[in-house]
DNA sequence: AATAGCACTATACTTTTGTATAGCAATCTA
DNA sequence: TAGATTGCTATACAAAAGTATAGTGCTATT
């Protein structure tokens, strides 16, 4: 699903600008980007430990899901020299700073939630 | 494409957040649904521009987008009186604030097309 | 009368994305 | 020695998303 917004004949729009929002799209799409993001966010962790924290997720989209991110520099795979082996997956300093991104999608979210329905959301911090 | 993230054992991470994030996601999902905003904060267009201004995209595919975009308060869809009719659409305030979500992706992604220079590039599948 | 523009809708189809289910090789635990 | 755990991969399939192509009812122009 690859976004064609650098087709529009939107001339006013600087092209890197369509580039880079087509960049952040492609790297949250899908069903599960988000929930490994958001469960890295709070720490590392192994394939096994994301299996049980997003449930309903397969391993095999589990498996594709982290190839994807790590291949686009979100997460970094560390295998540790652990016997057997265990592997650690972690957000990248690029993959952390989706955060800001996550962030301005919390308050344009909340917002519109209240000016469709009169009704604030809780507000809280993440940690 | 409906996203789990509600399902994700983040407890630390309040749940009007992941209700923000998901409203954020569903409203900018999809191949069209970000050309057709991007085209609109241009100012408002009727169906037939739209259509010139997005290239290949079809009319049942922006038809759908529309009424999408228009159910979940992002566009204003008016009829005016001529003959014979034509329709307007315009981005709703919402709608207009969604560029602050853009924004915010704009810089990541910029950041990160920086970050990532350098490295092996089979990175992003765009550009 | 023929043609063209507008704002769509209908039907059938292909592609992409995600699911279900099973299995592997290595190691550790009882 | 049997069973469990880890970190995956393979195959087949279903569902969702998007495409292709045609057509509708209206009006205005030539």
């Amino acid at each position: 699903m690859n976004i064609l917004l650098e087709e529009t004949k939107m001339s006013r729009c600087p092209k890197g600008y369509i580039l880079a929002i087509n960049d952040t799209m492609n790297v949250m799409n899908g069903k599960w980007k988000l929930p490994i993001i958001g469960v890295l966010l709070y720490g590392k962790g192994r394939f096994k430990d994301l299996e049980r924290e997003i449930p309903k997720i397969t391993p095999r989209m589990l498996s594709k899901e982290l190839k994807d991110l790590e291949v686009n520099g979100i997460i970094i795979r560390k295998v540790q020299p652990t016997i057997p082996v265990t592997v650690e997956y972690e957000l990248s300093d690029s993959g952390k700073l989706l955060r800001n991104v996550l962030d301005a999608m919390i308050k344009w979210g909340s917002d519109h939630r209240i000016s469709m329905m009169g009704e604030p959301v809780e507000v809280l911090k993440i940690g």
